[in-house]
RNA sequence: UCCCCUGUAGCUCAGUCGGUAGAGCAGGUGGCUGUUAACCACCCUGUCGGCGGUUCAAAUCCGUCCGGGGGAGCCA
C-alpha cells in the first residue's frame, strides 16, 4: 500500500462517497424502472432471464436482483450492429446494456431500454446451466443452493429477510435497546434448549483419558468440554442488568436430529431481554415489535408481496396486514386447555392440563379459537425452563408463547425469577448443580431486578411474512441433519 | 429417532397384467412485423438411484443400502 499523504477529512470522505456511488450505486434496474423517458445514455447491468426473438426484434429480459421485475432490454436487429453476440446471449449471462430509455409499446411495462450496445461479460452456456426459463420446484432449487438465488422466488426471499435484518435493528435502536454480542461458542452445558455441536480440537484419532477412562478435557482447547450456542438468553440477561434493555441478533445452533420443515440446525434467533419489567412488558413488545417488522415488509416489499399472495401462500400479504391491525388474543394456558377440553374428541393427542400443547393444539387455538395470533401465558412449571418465574400458585409459571396461525410457535418467552432462593430451589428440583450457574445466579445476589425477555426464530418469522412452506427456503444455505453442502 | 410417500431424459412427470420407455417443458435448427411462461414446425436427449435375488424375460415383483419429500416428537 502507497502512504496516505492526505489526512481523511470531509473531503476525502464525500470523494471515496462519490467513488462508492459510481462503482456500486448507480443505475439498479429498480431505479430505471422508475425513471421517465430520456434520450439521455444509461447503461445497465445485470444477467439475461429470458430471451424472445423475431425476425425484427429482440427482447432480453435483465434483472440484478433490485426488483422482481427485470428491464426489458429492445434490440433492433435491422440496426444493431454486433448480432452475432445475440446469438451467445442465452438465460443467465451477464451483460452490460447502453441505450435510453423509451416508453414501451408492448404492455406489461412502463419503460424498456433501446439497446445501443451490448457487452457480454459472462456467458451462460444453455446446454449446461442448471437454471432453464421455466419453473423449478423448491427441492430441485435447493440442490443449485449457489444459484437459486436467481430465480423469483428466492430472490424474493432474499429481498424481504434483508428488510426484515435491517427492521429487527431499527425496532430495538428506535427503542432504546443496546445490541449486544453473546458469545457463539459456549462451556455451558445444561441450558436446557437442546443438544449441542461439540467444540473440539481434540484428535479424535486419539482421544487422551483421565484415569477413570472418561474424555480428558483439559487437554481440549478450553480446558473443559465445549459447544456451539443454543441460545445467547443467559449472557442476554448479563447485560440487560446494566443496560436495562438489550437485544442479541445472531446465529444459533442445535444438533437435535429433527428432519421438519421448520427446523433448521444452524439458525438465526433474535432474544430482547428487558430489566425492570414483567410479563406484561415482555408480551407487549413482543407484539409491537413483530407488527413492526410486518409494517416494514408491507412497506418496502410490496411487489414481493404480491408475488408471495399469488404464488406462494395465497392472500398471505392480506393476512399480515389483518395481523399488523389486530390486537393479539390472550389466553392463560389453564384458559386455552379448557377451550381445547371441549374438542377434544376432535384431537389425535387428547388435552388435559399438565400436558403440553401439540402442533395440532397450537393450529387450533389460532386458526379455530382466535382467528389469528395468540399470546398463551403461565404454563405449569413442568414443562418449562428453570428460569421462568415461578408463580403465587406455585404451580404455574410466568411464561408467553406467540402462536400464529399456519406456523404454531414464533416466539417464546417468560418473566425471570428473580428470586435467588426460588430460582436456587427449581434448579435442585431440576437436579440441575447451582454451582454451575454461578455467573447467572450472580445476578440475583447483586442488584437484582424483575426482568423479561424472549427468543424469535428469525427464519420462522421470514417463513411465517413470506409464506413459504420450507425453512430451508428461506435461509441462503440450510443446515440440517445430513445436509450442509456449499 | 419413528411412521408414510417417493427416486424413469437437463427439469416436471406418465409408464396398465413383468415383454429393454414417452409426454410436456428446457435445448438445437428453421419460420414469424413488438414479444411478455412468446408462438409455429422439425430435431436431439436415458447406467429407469445403487447392489443382490426371483424369472425365458424386471422400470415393473422381492430383499437391502443410499438420496429426496411429508407427518410426528423436540423446539425457535
Amino acid at each position: 500500500m502507497t502512504k496516505l499523504n492526505h489526512t481523511w477529512n470531509s473531503t476525502a470522505i464525500s470523494h471515496a462517497h462519490g467513488m462508492v456511488r459510481r462503482l456500486l450505486m448507480s443505475l439498479r434496474i429498480s431505479q430505471l424502472l422508475k425513471q421517465a423517458p430520456s434520450s439521455a445514455t444509461v447503461t445497465a447491468e445485470g444477467w439475461v432471464r429470458t430471451k424472445r426473438e423475431s425476425k425484427n426484434v429482440c427482447f432480453l429480459e435483465l434483472n440484478d436482483g433490485s426488483s422482481l421485475v427485470g428491464l426489458q432490454i429492445v434490440v433492433d436487429l435491422n440496426s444493431f450492429e454486433n448480432k452475432e453476440i445475440l446469438t451467445r446471449i442465452t438465460t443467465g449471462a451477464s451483460l452490460v446494456c447502453t441505450g435510453f430509455l423509451v416508453n414501451s409499446v408492448g404492455g406489461d411495462q412502463e419503460v424498456e431500454l433501446k439497446a445501443q450496445s451490448i457487452e457480454l461479460i459472462g456467458e451462460a452456456p444453455a446446454d449446461t446451466y442448471p437454471l432453464q426459463k421455466k419453473r423449478h420446484t423448491l427441492e430441485y432449487l435447493r440442490e443449485i443452493a449457489h444459484l437459486r438465488a436467481r430465480t423469483n422466488t428466492m430472490g424474493a426471499v432474499a429481498r424481504v429477510r434483508n428488510v426484515v435484518s435491517y427492521a429487527v435493528h431499527s425496532y430495538f435502536q428506535e427503542n432504546g435497546f443496546a445490541y449486544v454480542h453473546t458469545p457463539i461458542i459456549s462451556t455451558s452445558d445444561a441450558e436446557g434448549a437442546g443438544e449441542m455441536f461439540q467444540v473440539t480440537t481434540l484428535d479424535l484419532a486419539n482421544i487422551p483419558r483421565t484415569e477413570q477412562g472418561t474424555i480428558d478435557y483439559s487437554k481440549d482447547f478450553f480446558g473443559k468440554k465445549a459447544g456451539l450456542t443454543v441460545s445467547g438468553q443467559l449472557q442476554g440477561e448479563t447485560y440487560a442488568m446494566a443496560l436495562k434493555n438489550i437485544y442479541t441478533f445472531g446465529p444459533t445452533f442445535r444438533a437435535e436430529n429433527s428432519n421438519t420443515k421448520r427446523h433448521l440446525s444452524e439458525f438465526w434467533m433474535i432474544e430482547p431481554e428487558m430489566a425492570f419489567c414483567t410479563l406484561e412488558g415482555d408480551m407487549a413488545v413482543a407484539e409491537s415489535f413483530l407488527k413492526y417488522i410486518f409494517k416494514a415488509v408491507v412497506d418496502k416489499c410490496p411487489e414481493d408481496m404480491d408475488f408471495f399472495s399469488k404464488f406462494v401462500e395465497k392472500g398471505v400479504a392480506a393476512t399480515l396486514q389483518k395481523v399488523i391491525e389486530t390486537p393479539f388474543a390472550h389466553l392463560t394456558y389453564t384458559e386455552a386447555v379448557a377451550e381445547l377440553e371441549k374438542h377434544n374428541s376432535t384431537f389425535e393427542y387428547p388435552v388435559h392440563w399438565g400436558s403440553d400443547l401439540q402442533t395440532e393444539h397450537e393450529r387450533f387455538l389460532t386458526e379455530q379459537v382466535c382467528n389469528g395470533p395468540v399470546i398463551v401465558t403461565d404454563y405449569p412449571k413442568e414443562i418449562k425452563a428453570f428460569y421462568m418465574k415461578l408463580n403465587d400458585d406455585g404451580k404455574t409459571v410466568r411464561a408467553m408463547d406467540v402462536l400464529v396461525p399456519r406456523l404454531g410457535e414464533i416466539i417464546g418467552g417468560s418473566e425471570r425469577e428473580s428470586r435467588l432462593d426460588v430460582l436456587t430451589a427449581r434448579m435442585q428440583s431440576l437436579k440441575l448443580d447451582p454451582a454451575d450457574y454461578w455467573w447467572y445466579l450472580d445476578l440475583r445476589r447483586f442488584g437484582s431486578v424483575p426482568h423479561a425477555g424472549f427468543g424469535l426464530g428469525f427464519d420462522r418469522a421470514v417463513q411465517y411474512i413470506t409464506g413459504m412452506q420450507n425453512i430451508r427456503d428461506v435461509i441462503p444455505y440450510p443446515r440440517a441433519a445430513k445436509q450442509a453442502d456449499f
